[in-house]
DNA sequence: CTCCAGGTATTTT
DNA sequence: AAAATACATGGA
């Protein structure tokens, strides 16, 4: 018996825009895109299950192909869905403030139904985060699928192995060699070990980082474990806990993305990032990934 | 060979 | 407090 539940969608929504964004020319190990839906692994409480996201009738549909959900997985998938797609915010206001603004009122046009693309899963941001720091891209995706395919668990399903993210449990034993063969670097073997070493401990996770009085103090847990710097806490504080107001400042795309839009000449021009932002106030975490969607260009799709 | 990539910690002024 | 530097490694 397959399940299959809807959420609905308010406007200024585009699911072929979400996701292209998620097949933008990475190697993403830990969900496949396919013609207008994508799949995606899940491990909950050691009961492994595969669903597929689509949109129909005006709603997203997720269907399950794998396992058979009981209520609260239910609950669990759609809470994680919603934050991935970030379904529950209306996008008039900042499209407001976009269309306001001569160099990025193109963007309403062109990315038109974006949605912020979250990694709900804190753990797994973070290790990301380690990953992708100071390398390029698709190395990053490199090393993360090396990682996923070597300590992490998979769902079976027409002959495709869909990929779930290794648990901290599971990282947290690793020696750093084994993380070396994979070619991290030392530091960022460190760093990975230890961060999922203070979830198993239970001194971090999603709940304790939540429950902080503020942005600020979020910052400041995040910054306090050694590996994560300023950057890494902003990315995470956005992707993961949808904190509208970060800036990933010294981020090398985002530096790039502000050049291009001639916001900046210099990549300190810090004073000139700031005035930039503090015009869109409350909406700065989706301004950046705006800023990032620029970097990866679609290419001209022929229709006959 | 050089420079950069969705940085961070450490050391030196 | 601010600036320089070491770290690691693939790709252009």
């Amino acid at each position: 018996m397959q399940t299959e539940i809807s959420i609905p969608i308010s406007q200024h929504f585009n699911w072929e825009e979400c996701l292209w964004y998620l097949d933008r020319g990475y190697d993403d190990c830990i969900y496949k895109v396919y013609p207008e839906k994508v799949r995606r692994a899940f491990d909950i409480n050691r009961v492994k299950m595969l669903v597929e996201i689509s949109h129909r009738n005006g709603s997203l549909s997720i269907r399950w192909l794998v396992g058979e959900p009981i209520e609260t997985d239910i609950n669990y998938i759609q809470k994680f869905v919603s934050a991935w797609f970030d379904l529950d915010t209306d996008l008039t206001p900042f499209y407001r403030l976009l269309s306001s603004n001569p160099s990025l009122a193109y963007m309403t046009e062109n990315y038109a139904g974006l949605r912020f693309v979250g990694m709900p899963d804190l753990f797994e941001s973070l290790a990301w985060c380690i990953i992708g720091q100071q390398i390029n891209l698709h190395f990053a995706y490199k090393i993360k699928r090396r990682l996923v395919e070597n300590y992490g668990d998979f769902v079976e399903y027409e002959n495709a192995r869909y990929w779930i993210f290794p648990a901290p449990e599971k990282i947290k034993t690793l020696p750093i060699t084994e993380l070396r063969a994979l070619q991290f670097s030392n530091k960022k073997a460190e760093y990975l070990i230890d961060v999922a070493d203070a979830f198993v401990r239970n001194i971090l996770n999603k709940e304790i980082l939540s429950a902080l009085p503020d942005f600020a103090s979020r910052q400041k847990m995040l910054t306090a474990i050694c590996g994560i710097g300023i950057w890494t806490a902003n990315y995470v504080l956005m992707k993961s806990l949808k904190e509208p107001s970060c800036i990933p400042y010294g981020d090398a795309g985002l530096l790039n993305a502000l050049i291009n839009h001639k916001i900046i000449k210099l990549k300190g021009d810090s004073q000139s990032i700031n005035e930039f932002f503090n015009m869109f106030s409350g909406w700065e975490s989706y301004l950046v990934f705006y800023l990032w969607r620029t970097l990866s260009e679609r290419k001209n799709e022929s229709k006959d």
